[in-house]
DNA sequence: CCCCTTGCCGAAACCGGTTTCGGAGGTGCT
DNA sequence: AGCACCTCCGAAACCGGTTTCGGCAAGGGG
């Protein structure tokens, strides 16, 4: 019988209905629902009465049920774009952890879903909202002007941001203080004596790219260094892209002895370009980066970063949206935290100016070039 | 008006119900139901004529009210225990990825929740089922005994498991085979000239630690080394575990050349053991791990690892809840594949045997009490 | 030609809640 | 005493689907 499995679920005893209540009370069922949601037009004693029994019967109003009346699903949304490569997020762990527990709090459930393009991203962000299947949405790793704001702001559907953005109108988020973080890195390294520093932005997409790209100018300017666009290296988002804009950066006349990255997988990068051109990293060449990957602590000497607390940033999100779909306005939703400081070896006093760590990277290339030319 | 906010779902326009395809085409809810619902008794014309006329005007079937009545959400739930410390997983990403969108791909959703202890974790997975957020659960890291196989049978809810159980009736599974890439492991190491061949566990909690001892010991026996209790060091699922199993390994009278781990984690502790012994990790001790983390492509050398394709579970469970859900048997559906072995540079030929290490780590220590007692 | 199937679909109940509407009974005021 | 008003709750509609039940018409067999 698909009626009696239905009844009681999969499950062997039958639920317990909102209906059970009214008649173990001799009430109507909706005066079971008014009382139980709150309203205003129920005695008070009438209340109490009814949350008692309700509590000790078990009964639990089914969301699906209240959705369908309500559209509300008690549930948050998330969709993250996970494009295979380099993009292993290991901070997903603790930031979905922190969610969930504060979804969970208030009885709430994140439904969750990802796509490797930003197309699908969309996409699937479109049938989640489509289908009712959560009440609000997370926006992670926000761009400047993000269609995934367009596509919720044209169906009216709350959302909070990850990250800030460029058209604050209408959006609620929570961020950490990028620009901060590198605005300290960079007077840090100023302060153990380095005169050359460069910087290595993230993707220009981005808009907490241009916040730490302003960070790193303000660092800069408080220490009374110039600004130098020389020192600003190629973006960089791999390991990869963050090699190969050290190799760039070692190659101008003047070459920076310490490197602003503004995050750490691209640092990761510039231990391989320092090896290759026989830089110690933390002697001649010092480097601070931005997000505190595991992998930073295993580099040798470990990467100096400022760690972003995802728990924690998770955790905010969470209340921020909820109370965003029971209709804060958004201006009131925006909440910034700072990232901190994890000191390892990667930053220490310049071994050698920028003068002579040119001169070493000639010497090098000269005794290369010979070795190439001995070679055929 | 909370009627019209409501049936407008928080959107613009009013959705399109079944009421409307069905005034649109002449006929009853009832028969558009039938007739998308594949339900025999429906003229193959008019289902056709129906599920034109519901696409052509953008129906979807609000999933939650069809649930009111079936009892099925078209959602798949995920419960993590996360906790903290060092149990950041790198796979996490991927797997959601895989999960997520081989879900979508049949219009289902996934629900996801993460706890830090055992028993919240039960809690959370008893809450989703109470409250029918999920049609059947995905259940990562399996013990042998697993308290949450009890829950949900005890519900009768669906469920897949990623690994296998000490008790598998009623369960289906996707798992990797941890226990043959521990055999090629050990005789890969074997083939190199290693005669003393360790091994450290993951905990003897987790049914996979108990697989892949038995996969070490049998290849042990393929590569016709005996088995020795004492090269069976301490269960090590993190980094400080390993790095304290290893000290202890190089203790024993006739110390191990290779250390096969079941974990990747654990090796990257042997890493910093061996660094404090002065010992070359693919030189004087060689070793190969499991798993794949991202870290063990940084450590130096890189970690020879047997790595898991965790995108292809994450899609693989999926389509087997599935399966299962829809009511197929739990025993068709287990699936079985293969780590690949991603080779780097800590498995070498051994440059010590076994008693030169062992009189290289006395050595060692001779010196390292001298200098002591120096210093007092 | 009649009866019995069979194929196909409409009518209505149902799922578990929420919300509107209206009315019974008590109160306060004149 | 009469009346208006307020408090509190029942009755019923409603949300958007699914499922049961039964009936009409066509088709097949005797």
């Amino acid at each position: 019988m698909q009626t009696a499995a239905a009844a009681m679920g999969a499950q062997g005893r039958r639920r317990v209905t909102i209906a059970d209540v009214a008649e173990r009370l001799g009430v109507t069922k909706s005066t079971v629902s008014r009382a139980l949601n709150g309203y205003p037009d129920i005695a008070e004693g009438t209340r109490i009465r009814i949350a008692r029994t309700a509590e000790r019967m078990g009964y639990r109003p089914l969301t699906h049920a209240q959705a369908i009346r309500t559209g509300r699903t008690r549930s948050l949304g998330l969709v993250l774009q996970i494009d295979g490569e380099d993009s292993a997020r290991p901070f997903l762990a603790e930031f979905i952890a922190g969610l969930t527990q504060a979804a969970s709090d208030e009885n709430w459930t994140v439904t969750i879903a990802a796509e490797p393009t930003e197309p699908k991203v969309r996409a699937a962000l479109s049938r989640l909202v489509e289908e009712r299947k959560a009440d609000g949405f997370i926006l992670p790793r926000t761009l400047p002007h993000d269609g995934r704001v367009e596509t919720l702001r044209a169906e009216n559907v709350p959302f909070v941001m990850f990250g800030r953005t460029a058209n604050p109108e209408g959006c609620a988020w929570y961020d950490i203080r990028g620009e901060d973080a590198m605005r300290a890195a960079t007077t840090r390294l100023a302060a153990l004596g380095h005169k050359r520093i460069a910087h290595l932005p993230g993707g220009s997409q981005y808009y907490y790219s241009q916040l730490r790209m302003v960070g790193y100018k303000q660092g800069l300017e408080a220490a009374g260094l110039p600004f130098d666009p020389s020192l600003v290296g190629l973006e960089a988002m791999t390991r990869r892209e963050g090699a190969e804009a050290t190799r760039q950066l070692l190659r101008v006349p003047e070459p920076p002895t310490a490197i602003v990255c503004a995050v750490d997988r691209a640092a990761l990068g510039v231990y391989k370009a320092a090896k290759e051109a026989r830089l110690e990293i933390g002697r001649e060449l010092s480097l601070i980066a931005y997000d505190g990957v595991p992998e930073g602590a295993y580099a040798n000497p470990g990467l100096t970063t400022f760690a972003v607390n995802s728990h924690q940033a998770g955790e905010r999100l969470a209340r921020l949206l909820i109370a965003r779909i029971r209709g804060t306005a958004a201006e009131e939703l925006r909440e910034l935290a700072p990232a901190t400081l994890v000191e390892r070896g990667s930053d220490r006093p310049p071994a050698l100016s920028s003068s002579e760590l040119a001169q070493h990277i000639t010497d090098l290339n000269l005794i290369e070039t010979v070795q190439r030319e001995d070679h055929k």
